[in-house]
Formats: C-alpha cells, structure tokens, sequence
DNA sequence: GTCTACTTGCAATCCAGTTGCATTTGTGAT
DNA sequence: ATCACAAATGCAACTGGATTGCAAGTAGAC
C-alpha cells in the first residue's frame, strides 16, 4: 500500500491501532468525524490514540478535511473533491471539483456554503 | 429598525441582552464566534443568555452562519455573501456571491472550502 | 396594574478533545 | 535474534465551550 509506504517515509510507525484507523478510512464513504472513526474502530484502542493519530495524519496532510455542520470530518487526501451531504442521513457523495455544481444529482434542497481563507496583506511579512 | 420590529413580529420579545447581542453584531466587521460575542458584550450578561439568545436568532435565521476553522461564527443575516479571512489575524472581508474570486484583493495563498449540503433522494418524504 | 409566556441567571452538568506521564512497541542497527 | 531508543499507546485527570433544569425576573398585551 503506497500510503503505509509513505507513512513510514515521514518517520510515522505503522502501529495497530493508526493502521485500524487507516482501514477504517478506506472502507468509509462519507468523511467520519474523530468520534465516528473511534467508534467504527469498535473502541479496541484508546480514544486519545485515535484522537493524536487522527491530528497526526491530518498534519502530514495524508487526511482531508470536510467541514459539515461546523464539525471536522475526515478522509483519505487524494486528488481535491468535494461532498454533497444529505442533511437528514449524513449520506455523502464525492464531487470532482470541476463543474462541480452541474454534477449534482439526486439531491434537492441544496445549499452550499464556500469558505475563502488566505493571507491578508498587513500579515504578509 | 427592522430587524427588531422582525424579532417581535416572531413572538420574540426584546429584552436588554438580546439588543446587546444584536449591537454587537451590527457593530461588528467580521463574523464573530458565540465566545467572541459574550466577550464583546464585556459579560455583563450571562453566557447562558448569549448562547440561547444567539441559537435562537440562527433558528428564526436573522443571523446567518460562517464556518471558519471548524467554528461556527455569526454575523446579521442580509443578502447572501461570503467572507474571506486572513488565516493569522481573523481578519474578513465580506466578498459578494457574484464574481466571487475575482474579487478578491489583498490576499495571497487563497485556500477555499466549498461544503454543500441538501437532501438526498431516499430521504424525499 | 395585572397576567402570562417568554427570558434570564445561577449552578450543575455534559462531552468532545487534550495533556502528563509511565509503559509499551515498532524498527533500524548490531 | 537481540538491542536500543524514539515513537506511540493507554490511563487518568483535566479543559473549556456549550447545554440543561429550575426558580426568579421581565416584556408587553390586555
């Protein structure tokens, strides 16, 4: 797995419980808040664990992160999508970022919300 | 004022932290946090209160909802439009929905998130 | 002024997430 | 295979934003 390979290379050990939360990332297809991924794990390892390893894998950017509902959710980083979720479910489908809006299918009511951040100029050094 | 003739008329009454909160929203630039708001209020209210009266404002929807950062920040709900924000101060600028990239000034490594939300079809009544 | 539903404030509570620290484990070197 | 050590884990305690229950207070209609 080209993932693992990469885990090591950055000085990552390939423990249990960060390949269950790996496993459990790749078997997902909506993006998993931290508490959804400890519970999926079927809490066999320490929520802490789950918790550093979570902020770990999203600091060497090896995770993406999709705010719904103001709460951190979770996803293997690969190529940018987006996700179109059921308010009601929580079901979410994947988006390619191009013509992004047209692609929207079998959803009705929908909203989007874009979130723009970057570095102001008094603040560029 | 509108907006407070519009919180009675929804069977709101207008007490003296409720306009306090409203003040602060009005006075305020950029979309605040419900921390953010209790503070400028100077706590001269309880945090209870703030945080019930400004549930209750995003409930009638008289305060529309930011998310920056996994947070949830408030400003007065008018015309729809985002916000752009400096990832080291806090700083925003509010941006049109129109032509929204283009733009934008004064910022440099522009990051965007596009959350998109609705229902699905196995959840149409 | 009276009445009532809406509000407030306090204290207690909740709960996701974090921290400190002793113990364990992955993994590269021997 | 064993060793050594940094990385990682698990436990317990803690943090802090946010919520709940309830008694007391208040806006505003009559």
């Amino acid at each position: 797995m080209d993932l693992r390979k990469t885990i090591q290379s950055r000085g990552l050990k390939l423990t249990k419980p960060r390949l269950a939360i790996i496993s459990v990332l790749e078997n997902q297809k909506k993006p998993l808040t931290a508490k959804e991924v400890f519970a999926a794990i079927g809490k066999v390892y320490n929520k802490v664990t789950v918790y550093r390893n979570i902020n770990a894998l999203e600091e060497l950017a090896l995770v993406s992160v999709d705010i719904f509902n103001g709460e951190k959710r979770y996803c293997l980083a690969e190529k940018p999508h987006h996700h179109v979720t059921c308010t009601k479910c929580g079901k979410s489908n994947c988006l390619p970022c191009r013509h992004l809006f047209k692609t929207i299918k079998d959803f009705s009511q929908i909203n989007h919300q874009v979130v723009i951040s970057g570095i102001c100029v008094s603040c560029t050094n």
